[in-house]
DNA sequence: AAAAGCCCCTGGATGC
DNA sequence: TGCATCCAGGGGCTTT
């Protein structure tokens, strides 16, 4: 479900107010990608120092160890003082002296991992990969074009698997190759570096526009408050197959690519 | 080594 | 109403 937006929308949600809470308990519901690694019980008394976000993943810094937090496809996190009690779909809550932070994740492909530090072997097989944060200023042009050059792939796909840069999932990257007038079937190798100078730029703008507008609430992602977002209201392409392109009035098409679906314009997106 | 497919799981929408 | 099928915001793992 949550892309890059979505999953910093959540962060700004709750970081600040769990920042410093000592963990009062820990219940886990039913598995989820992975397990904990980590009795409980061993959490309870370590403090939440920070909340750090890379890629779609969350790092929630202890005293003692750091959990990486990944939503997966229909995982949504909330923090309050006060939570009901926790449903079928409720698989972890982290109740801490400021409120309780608890993962709502119908289909459990999302995670909550306990690590030593970042240089462990799981974390650093989970974050190790990644490539450049989008919103940053580590995010150059030279290595995104290198990047795009060293593949054989289709642009959407490359953008999607988050080894050049990440944060970019199936909504934004249609969004960002309309954006940038761009192919989705282009391979990545072919792209000019003009073309690709315009993709490094639609990428920053789709992705903190959308993170200012809330994130995309398309089935149930809320923030950690609970308010959805309203990114999908100005989705051009996403989603909205047969219906006109915005630019040109030419019918929004949708294909598959690596099962998953990519919606375009055939005329703005010619090459 | 890189790329393509395969799953993990539940629920909602659609079609017969 | 009931049941089958397809699809969904991700990504690690296995197979080519």
């Amino acid at each position: 479900m949550p892309e890059l937006p979505e999953v910093e929308v959540t962060r700004r949600g709750f970081a600040d107010r769990i920042a410093g809470a000592r963990i009062v308990s820990v219940r886990l519901g039913k598995p989820l990608r992975w397990p904990l690694g980590v009795e409980p019980a061993v959490l309870v008394g370590r403090r939440v120092l920070q909340v750090r976000r890379r890629g779609k993943y969350l790092l929630l810094d202890l005293s003692t160890g750091l959990l990486l937090i990944h939503l997966g496809m229909s995982g949504s996190l909330r923090f309050a003082d006060v939570l009901p009690p926790a449903g079928v779909h409720d698989h972890f809550d982290l109740v801490t002296a400021r409120g309780t932070l608890r993962l709502h994740d119908p289909r459990r492909f999302g995670a909550v991992v306990w690590v030593h530090d970042e240089a462990s072997p799981l974390a650093r097989k989970l974050l190790g990969g990644l490539g450049a944060e989008p919103l940053s200023d580590t995010f150059m042009f030279p290595a995104f074009l290198a990047g795009l050059k060293a593949s054989r792939q289709s642009i959407k796909q490359v953008l999607l698997a988050g080894k050049v840069v990440v944060g970019v999932g199936n909504i934004y990257a249609c969004e960002a190759l309309f954006a940038a007038g761009i192919r989705p079937t282009v391979v990545a190798a072919r792209l000019s570096a003009r073309r690709a100078l315009r993709l490094h730029a639609a990428i920053r703008e789709v992705l903190a526009r959308a993170v200012e507008r809330g994130g995309s609430t398309l089935r149930d992602f809320s923030g950690a408050d609970g308010a959805a977002g309203h990114f999908q209201l100005e989705a051009r392409m996403y989603g909205r197959a047969g219906q006109p392109c915005p630019s040109c009035g030419t019918p929004v098409r949708v294909m598959r690519q690596g099962q998953r679906s990519t919606y375009f314009c055939p005329h703005c997106q010619r090459a």
